[in-house]
DNA sequence: GGTCTGACCAGGG
DNA sequence: ACCCTGGCCAGAC
């Protein structure tokens, strides 16, 4: 495993330690702030194998919408989580206001991906 | 080792 | 609106 493949892990994982309750992020956006703008597919991986004790129900798909399996929890399971977190998702497994609810970490917060 | 899959996404036909 | 391609790359087999 390459130290630069090491680091973007290390990055996705401050980063959606970083995200806050009652927010999202999409897959796309972790994968560009973590340095690779097309690596969001790479995102899902490590979200489905990295630490269990981060938030990554906060993660998203572009369209706002669930991923089809939240660590084998299912559809369900991954909107339990996020109605948890005080977020609503609608009929369709869409979260409900997505685009204001869409989270980006600010400079400082950038920073600390280094 | 090769090949396929996948919590994704943008672009093109 | 749908299907395909290419990009990303760790696991599974």
């Amino acid at each position: 495993m390459s130290d630069v493949n090491k680091r973007f892990r290390d990055r996705v994982y401050t980063l959606v330690a970083q995200i806050p309750e009652g927010r999202v992020m999409t897959y796309g956006d972790v994968a560009a702030y973590c340095g690779s703008p097309f690596a969001a597919r790479q995102v899902g991986q490590i979200a489905h194998f990295g630490p269990s004790e981060l938030p990554w129900q906060r993660v998203v798909n572009r369209n706002g919408g669930l991923a089809s399996a939240y660590s084998f929890g299912g559809l369900e399971g991954h909107k339990a989580a996020l109605e948890a977190d005080g977020i609503e998702i609608d009929d369709s497994f869409r979260v409900v206001g997505f685009e204001v609810k869409r989270w980006q970490p600010d400079e400082k917060q950038i920073s600390l991906l280094s």
